[in-house]
DNA sequence: CCTACCGATCGGTAGG
DNA sequence: CCTACCGATCGGTAGG
């Protein structure tokens, strides 16, 4: 298995970052037939809800019987935990090229919150919307594996803010200040319509770099 | 049926709104089967989510046989619907008290964060939290009805962040501020834990605020 | 508010 | 990956 840090130092390219999690088997290629099943779920999860979701919606959804599913995944559960892992590792290796890609601290966080916005209203919307939305579905022992991966993925946040807090340029506390964000950014999944028209991406990180009140380097 | 505006004029006191809405029959008394119910219902709906909640669950929590829930309710989304029409109703009514008992606009948004998390993290914050979380397993019609509630506590929020902003206190654009607001203070129940000690709900409405870059009156 | 029960649907299995 | 099926559980009802 070669590194997840191996490739982070080149610019942001999700695809390139996909190939390589994909070749160390850290994500499902989504073309097979695993991939295409968690991609689905995500989907189904996400609007109707994992609960709500049955074995047999899921099948129907790639395509085969429900039964079969059972050959690919072992539990329904299992399939609900696949979702929100390979999410998460492939949005960590996503933020840490982000990251690694700024120069300054102030440009580091900005593009933490693009990604984390972009992850969330993305193609990967669904399964980000899943790991917020569903995280009660998952069982305690599966939850305490989702954690760890989640961790990493918070010490990138903290790393960032921790740095701006350190130039004197975040008055918050680093941790509210992340906990506040990670709640106000996966809530836009709720109402940011950016095909309609209006504020872009950009514009939305531009109004949330805004509202932190840094004061000017 | 007396005014949902009447007594707001007074200072704060949530018994009192309380009983006042009761007595205009908008909120359940607490003590009434169905008030116990709903608050039993709240807490199972948020600790294992509305689906897995069974109405079996739910004739436990309050002591009676699951087919006598049916005597109360029509349907088990009924009590989901229930739960949340009566929250939203004293949270507004909360809400309104709160800030009308503000003095500048500076101090009515504060009233207004205050309130907020109060609701979501005290007595009230099972209700809230399975309002975040089970928007979906309302039925559309419901969700319509729903709505036309939650239209009336936003324009709370709107009336107190378009002050501001025609005061120039606030550079960024209300609707999102308010946006990011209702992730961020949601999100808070689950990480604020002020039993643990710590941050108290005073300090962290003062996070918030200091979070927002509001430039000094 | 209880007893007794229903039709439907659920996640999952056996054997190919 | 399919066929055929299972035991369990679900929301809800009838009649008192």
């Amino acid at each position: 298995m070669r590194s997840l840090l191996k490739p982070l130092d080149m610019p942001v390219n999700q695809e390139k970052i996909l190939q390589s999690l994909i070749a160390d088997d850290l994500v499902s290629d989504p073309e097979s037939a695993r991939g295409r099943l968690l991609r689905e779920a995500a989907g189904l999860f996400r609007d109707k809800g994992y609960e709500r979701t049955t074995v047999r919606d899921l099948a129907a959804a790639v395509g085969i019987q429900s039964g079969s599913l059972f050959h690919h995944f072992r539990t329904k559960e299992d399939i609900l935990k696949a979702v929100m892992v390979e999410t998460i590792r492939l949005n960590t290796a996503v933020m840490r090229a982000a990251m690694n890609a700024a120069g300054s601290n102030r440009e580091k966080l900005k593009a933490l919150v693009r990604a984390e916005l972009e992850s969330i209203n993305g193609q990967t919307g669904e399964a980000m919307a899943v790991l917020v939305f569903e995280w009660r579905s998952l069982s305690e022992a599966s939850q305490a594996d989702v954690l760890t991966l989640r961790d990493i993925y918070e010490a990138l946040w903290m790393t960032a803010l921790n740095a701006l807090k350190e130039d004197g340029a975040l008055t918050a506390d680093p941790f509210i200040v992340r906990r506040m964000l990670a709640g106000a950014l996966s809530w836009t999944v709720t109402w940011y319509r950016p095909e309609r028209g209006g504020l872009t991406l950009e514009g939305l990180t531009d109004q949330v770099i805004a509202m932190l009140g840094l004061t000017q380097p």
